[in-house]
RNA sequence: GGGAUCUUAGCUCAGCUGGGAGAGCAUCUGCCUUACAAGCAGAGGGUCACAGGUUCGAGCCCUGUAGGUCCCACCA
């Protein structure tokens, strides 16, 4: 900050340099110290095509604040950073550019197009790291990785070959989601349902007599959504308990097109409520209908090839695209008679995620993770509280997910991922698993093998992304220093994509669960509730709100006001609220620092002076009142952190800011710095001005790292940056009861006095005498302590404080206060009946209170079972509000005569 | 179909283990008071969705009802 300040606060410049400076400092980076404790954080590591959205720019702070505490608190704070390979978004990324070049993938070939691939992590994977770095985020940068690197290649091979041989990994053909157009299987949480209008058809199949013959007459009658799996019908099923079609059952019908004869099959899966009671049996292409079919021992004939085109199982269909054959085969089917008729009908479709292209269930052999035991320890970690999920409402959606989990299809047909560490031998088929490339068969000895043209699923990676950033497999200091982690900040949404998983991959990879705590949050949505999209263009863009409002104030925005795990609303007026908050803390910094600057030799004194001066200093009422308030303050703020209550720690420290400090505390002062020539009181002022703003600052600097930072160090010079000061501890000698409570007495008068002047209209530039009538010393002295502020206050021309009324006039205007009476005369402005309307007002807000007390304590229930503490509070203020209404009484009394 | 969650001031939301309803924005009234008009001082505004219950005491706990949101399942 320079001499000449400016009136508002303004981010640019500022926050680059202070990063700059961060970095440069190296206060960001971690290394093993084992006389400090831990605290670490992975970062849910964004994908390279990734840019910073506001999920991001939530995700990051919540982690920032974290970090910045715990480093402050004097943890050994890690938070480690990297970026995810995001295979199929990677690769369908880079299939539109080749694409756009007039080439492919195939024309490409696997080699050249990894080699595009790295070149575009090169170009665009670092984008993302630079923008969370405009946030603020103190990550260890020096550590940062990539699901791709060396070590985290090793880890994912490691994992493989030892599930694999546990028996946990395995091969095997079975029903899998498959997308046409990215060409390769997905996992089941990769499938997002839509719902589309579409139709049922009803169709008949013809039944084959005892003579062998196909009916004219007997049809078996069904519904489906979709007609052309009617080619890979291998059966008719009906419910056992069906009385219908108990004569059916073993016979068989005919199906059209492929002159197949398929038998009719009794399975409790059928619902006989629904439709006809019957269903065509695809084993092929629906999932039910292959649980089906492996009950009942049916071929599973596969019609569609991977581009979703009928292959040569369809017969005459064969080539056409699976809507072509659709509406081919209904065509036909009405021709021969076969179609009852075409309900409109709305359903549920699955589609892939990332393209919306609808999904089609297919066999295939694929590679799957045994999920049935390792499972396991992940739900016992959750329910034992080794892990704890806030708020712990996920565990529900979490057990949810672990009840009803199916394995894990792993293996994708993608180039852009971890290759399956699987070898086939070309002779005799075997399939070899391993670490390195094995040279011959170890069954045959032929030395022709070939590896598994598939990659891993990309979560199986960021799976691991705990340890494998620390360097497991390998044993390093690292790994046994700051493993397990401490906290894992994520959205909700990805719960069963990552956090499970990594959960029970902590837990078999290192016996050990990968975090302490998660803590989740919520999705950012825009002002009217709508998720951000790039197809609605809602979306806001978090570093155009860092250049037009600065970082600190799209960081607050994002924190306050929001309870974890609940969905959230951005709006302009917002970030406006919080970037005003950074410039009143600007302003007050603004305030001290000028009079720190025009208290000549004082400021020389003061900078020796340590925040641990506090005994030595003429310290009034005021201050030790500010001092007392913060060091609450303190204590607060660090629990609900501790608790990760991030949004009721940081409104904390915003009212007490804004409201005690700049609002009430500043105001106090003023007189002292500007008309005192009493030199020890403007030092305590100078002094508990500038010490307790430190405070506050480093309470607020987790939430808001850069202005803080600006002010921290422009303010004193003993220390070079907040982010490496020590948090503030609550103190016992700073806890100062009676002038809390003296304080809180002026304020009420003062407020009391500005309510009487507005209401009034008297405007505070006009000064009136104000006599304050107390038989209380203690209430006496406490006026007198703070007689300079509450004339100033409360815009006095004089404060006169006495035991009785003498001299008052009997017209002036009174503010009713506990145990004291003050009276305004405000000479020509006198209302008399006003002035009563106004008292009595207060007298019937006064017999509310006593009614509602007196009934409390009047309620022998109430005595004997509420705590000692309540009924002594209660009884407190039943004195209060008797002592006055007797003032109230008799002050009416008097105007009333 | 199963589950979660929400319903609090005009709007958007807080309200931690039950103990006198809060914030920001908006509205109204005064103020350019030597840190700040992105500000200051005041004010108005709420049967905390509805109905029961537990309790001395319920926005908070329990049950039910209505409406909204989301997740899971996917009846062909």
């Amino acid at each position: 900050m320079s001499r000449e300040l400016a009136k508002t606060y303004d981010p640019k410049g500022i926050e680059d340099r202070l990063y700059q400076k961060w970095l440069d400092k190296k206060y960001f980076h971690a290394e093993v110290d084992h006389s400090r404790k831990p605290f670490t954080i992975v970062i849910p590591p964004p994908n390279i095509t990734g840019q910073l959205h506001m999920g991001h720019a939530l995700d990051n702070t919540m982690q920032d604040i974290l970090i910045r505490f715990k480093r402050m608190q004097g943890y050994n704070a890690l938070w480690q950073p990297g970026t995810d390979h995001a295979s199929i978004a990677t690769e369908v990324r880079i299939i539109e550019k080749l694409k756009e070049e007039g080439t492919s993938k195939e024309e490409l070939g696997r080699e050249k197009f990894l080699e595009r691939a790295w070149d575009w992590k090169k170009e665009y994977g670092g984008r993302i790291i630079s923008q969370l770095k405009k946030m603020g985020s103190s990550c260890d940068w020096d550590r940062e990785r990539f699901t791709m690197d060396e070590g985290c290649n090793r880890a994912v091979t490691e994992v493989f070959c030892k599930m694999h041989e546990k028996g946990w990994i395995y091969k095997g053909s079975r029903i899998i989601n498959w997308c046409p157009v990215c060409n390769t299987s997905i996992s089941d949480a990769e499938v997002d349902y839509a719902e589309q209008a579409g139709h049922f058809w009803h169709i008949k199949y013809p039944l084959i007599e005892d003579d062998g013959s196909v009916s004219t007459e007997r049809f078996v009658e069904f519904a489906t959504t979709r007609p052309e799996t009617m080619l890979g019908d291998t059966a008719v099923a009906v419910n056992p308990e069906d009385d219908r079609y108990r004569d059916l059952v073993g016979k068989k019908v005919f199906l059209p097109f492929v002159n197949r004869e398929i038998p009719v099959v009794e399975d409790a899966y059928v619902d006989m409520e629904f439709g006809t009671g019957v269903v065509k049996i695809t084993p092929a292409h629906d999932p039910n209908d292959f649980e089906v079919g492996r009950r009942h021992n049916l071929p599973e004939i596969n019609i569609l090839n991977d581009d979703a085109t009928i292959n040569e199982n369809g017969g005459k269909f064969c080539g056409m695209d699976r809507y072509e054959a659709r509406r081919a085969i209904v065509k036909e089917l009405e021709e021969m008679g076969l179609l009852v008729k075409i309900e409109d009908h709305v359903h549920n479709v699955g589609t892939h995620d990332r393209c919306k292209t609808t999904i089609e269930p297919m066999i295939k052999q694929q590679w799957f993770v045994k999920m049935e035991e390792l499972i396991k320890p992940a739900v016992e970690g959750i329910k034992n509280g080794d892990i704890r999920l806030i708020p712990p409402r996920m565990e529900k959606t979490y057990f949810n997910w672990t009840d009803n989990i199916r394995d894990w299809c792993i293996s994708r047909q993608l180039w852009w991922g971890h290759r399956i560490p699987a070898y086939y031998c070309d002779k005799c088929g075997e399939i070899i698993v391993s670490a390195g490339t094995p040279e011959v068969c170890p069954k045959c000895g032929h030395d022709h093998l070939t590896q598994d043209p598939d990659t891993l699923d990309t979560w199986f990676s960021s799976a691991l992304w705990p340890f494998s950033t620390l360097g497991w497999p390998e044993e390093t200091e690292d790994l046994k220093y700051f493993y397990p982690t401490d906290v894992l900040v994520t959205g909700y949404d990805i719960i069963f994509f990552w956090v499970i998983r990594m959960i029970f991959s902590g837990y078999e990879q290192m016996k050990e669960r990968p975090f302490k705590t998660v803590l989740f949050h919520g999705l950012v949505r825009d002002s009217q509730g709508r998720k951000m999209s790039k197809s609605l263009g809602n979306g806001i863009d978090p570093l155009e709100i860092i250049d037009q409002y600065g970082a600190d104030a799209l960081r607050l925005t994002l924190i306050t006001g929001n309870a974890p795990g609940n969905d959230m609303r951005f709006y302009y007026e917002r970030v406006e609220a919080s970037r005003n908050f950074a410039n009143k803390v600007w302003n007050a910094s603004r305030f001290i620092l000028m009079n720190m600057e025009n208290a000549g030799d004082l400021a020389g004194e003061l900078e020796n002076m340590t925040a641990d001066a506090l005994e030595g200093l003429a310290l009034e009422p005021a201050d030790k009142w500010i001092i007392s308030k913060l060091n609450t303050l303190v204590r607060d703020v660090t629990d609900n952190m501790e608790n990760f209550e991030l949004g009721i720690a940081v409104q904390k420290v915003y009212d007490f800011i804004w409201d005690e400090f700049c609002d009430w505390y500043i105001e106090m002062v003023k007189p002292r710095l500007y008309n005192s020539d009493n030199r020890k009181s403007k030092c305590a002022a100078l002094w508990t001005l500038k010490n307790v703003l430190l405070d506050a600052l480093k309470l607020l600097h987790p939430y808001m790292p850069f202005i803080t930072e600006e002010i921290f160090c422009s303010l004193q010079s003993a220390e070079e940056s907040i982010m490496i000061s020590r948090w503030p501890v609550y103190e016992e000698r700073k806890n100062f009861v009676r002038e809390e409570k003296e304080i809180e007495i002026l304020k009420e008068s003062v407020r009391g006095i500005r309510n009487v002047r507005t209401e009034m209209n008297v405007p505070l530039g006009k000064k009136a005498k104000i006599f304050v009538v107390s038989d209380r010393e203690e209430i006496l002295s406490a006026f007198t302590e703070g007689r300079l502020f509450f004339q100033s206050l409360a815009g006095a021309s004089e404060v006169v404080i006495q035991k009785d009324k003498e001299g008052i006039a009997g017209d002036a205007v009174s503010v009713v206060i506990a145990n004291a009476t003050l009276y305004i005369p405000f000479e020509e402005l006198v209302d008399i009946s006003q002035e009563i309307e106004r008292l009595k007002k207060e007298e019937k807000r006064l017999e509310g209170e006593l009614a509602r007390v007196n009934g409390m304590l009047g309620n022998e229930r109430f005595l004997s079972k509420a705590p000692e503490d309540k009924v002594a509070a209660e009884k407190e203020k039943l004195e209060k509000y008797t002592l006055m209404m007797e003032q109230v009484k008799v002050r009416l009394a008097q105007l009333q005569q």
